[in-house]
DNA sequence: GTCATGATGCGTACGCTGTACGCAGGCGCC
DNA sequence: GGCGCCTGCGTACAGCGTACGCATCATGAC
């Protein structure tokens, strides 16, 4: 399971970025000399000098060759009209994601719901994961924190919490995604982080302290999503409606839970039968309340900056 | 994206038990039967009636045809050095799991870590799901509950979510597994959940906010797990060890991070930078922590006779 | 004008997946 | 012996992501 073709060319030159051998406005090589060096189709060397050219790192400069771009990235600078076609692949992406679950999505089926030809969808996105994050910062840019953050810490942690949650909801197959993706620096993750992190400061939690509970307070709400996407999932892959699905898995489970061997199960099940329906959005705001209540007595217990234990 | 065949099969039988117009006793369709009524190859209906037998619904009665398996479910009873090769099969994918990520298990794969031929692994698993399924129980039952619970309903919780937890470390794929086998009733999931409503019991919640509970708990413990999942995955995917890894996110993630627009983050990561070490065992016993802090008191706030510890 | 060089856009094809189906062979009853 | 049925496995299919090859075009040199 080595890395791309393409992308070892593309973490190659970067590494060379990274040694000083190549320095902004240095000359890379030609597609022909990429593709001589690397042993590869000229196609994969295209495709190397392209994706960097998208992530910015590079330019080309269309008489010259392709050249190292200077200074700080202006990402979203060149991008003007002509990556219309990038956005609406990925907005076709989503929205297949969205009513066919995750698992339907691929790359074929978003060619043919755009009418592209199937690979013509690489001269923009470079890789399935590529998509997938792109998604994902999409997804999340719907749901823009805003400007004047609440009065006290705790406010707008509920406020980050809450926001990303709708976000979850909208789109049930990014709490997936988000992992898939994970170690990638997703530019409105970014902006949620900082968002926690600066109303944390109010607590003068000691930096490490404050990490983990910025790191805390996502994994909660993305472990509520991860189950609202599983419900989603199963119902778009079995072509089910919700009833029927209902009405499966009540079935089985019971089955098993009132065996005798549960007890306990069986009798809190007796309890609550009547209405009995996991409300996602009434658990994540009891777990948030809860973990939000915890950590105040943390805080409490702990004033002013102290080292941890 | 409809059911598989067999599928549809096994649930028309199990549909037929619940409105009664099977009973105990009574004989099934034989295979050819099936066939011709669904029109599907004799595989597929043997493959249907094989899935019974196996969920013990079902009894296949030597030269008499297939019969509706009488009395509570006997699971575990049938099973004695006959499937042998099923939990043989079950263990070996775990391996690949283990070591390889969950993207690289395949039915081929481990068919061939067997030396058996593809096809007759279906004989003992039905499909991918079930193996993954089947997975999860095996990898569950590593770390049985003990016989006698700690004193208090906190003790009692702490000491579920970190065999969950330890489970959870050995196999990072199960977190993933965990949601998509998801609405199955997993025999160890309920034991678990057993285990937390018992505790629970003390504390007189009602049945409904006990039950949100214990999901929430499972929901924290999993949340955490994912984590180390896709950071699992990652590194066993692209075939590097832990430093390259590192090194290449912590790169390209410090270069976005810092690029001025995320000062509250910048400054946290300032502030610890010496050993920046997400360790997840610590991240996961603050979470736990702060959880339950927030779940006593919520308790003590709330009348009833409740005393904690 | 002709040509060499390089980039672009896309069709073809590969290696992989899960698994439905077909078929050979064996077993037991008539 | 013949028939019916089940078992076990090989073959084949539909679908995937995407590397590679080829046709085409833009451009500068001569």
């Amino acid at each position: 399971m080595a890395i791309a073709p393409y992308q070892r060319i593309v973490d190659d030159v970067k590494r060379q970025l990274r040694t000083g051998a190549l320095r902004p406005g240095d000359r890379l090589p030609s597609t022909r000399e990429l593709a001589r060096q690397w042993k590869v189709a000229l196609a994969t060397a295209a495709h190397a000098l392209r994706t960097l050219a998208q992530e910015g790192v590079v330019k080309a400069v269309p008489r010259v060759g392709t050249v190292v771009a200077g200074g700080p990235s202006r990402s979203g600078a060149t991008r003007g009209s002509a990556d219309l076609t990038r956005e609406r692949i990925v907005r076709a992406a989503i929205a297949v994601a969205d009513d066919e679950g995750l698992p339907a999505l691929s790359i074929r089926g978003v060619a043919a719901k755009l009418g592209l030809p199937v690979m013509s969808l690489y001269r923009h996105v470079a890789s399935k994961d590529v998509l997938l994050f792109m998604m994902a910062e999409i997804a999340f840019a719907e749901e823009p924190l805003p400007a004047k953050p609440p009065a006290g810490w705790r406010a707008q942690l509920e406020l980050a919490a809450r926001l990303e949650w709708r976000v979850f909801k909208r789109h049930p197959w990014l709490a997936r995604v988000v992992n898939i993706t994970r170690p990638q620096p997703q530019e409105n993750a970014l902006a949620f982080a900082n968002w926690v992190l600066r109303a944390l400061e109010e607590t003068r939690l000691p930096a490490q302290e404050a990490m983990r509970v910025h790191v805390l307070l996502h994994t909660f709400v993305q472990g509520v999503a991860v189950n609202l996407e599983s419900e989603a999932d199963a119902v778009a892959q079995t072509g089910m409606n919700d009833e029927e699905f209902m009405q499966r898995n009540l079935d089985t489970f019971l089955r098993v839970a009132t065996s005798g061997r549960f007890p306990h199960m069986e009798r809190v099940l007796a309890g609550l039968r009547p209405g009995f329906d996991l409300d996602f959005d009434e658990l994540f705001e009891m777990g948030l309340r809860v973990w939000l209540d915890g950590l105040e007595a943390r805080l409490v217990r702990r004033p002013g900056p102290s080292k941890p234990r």
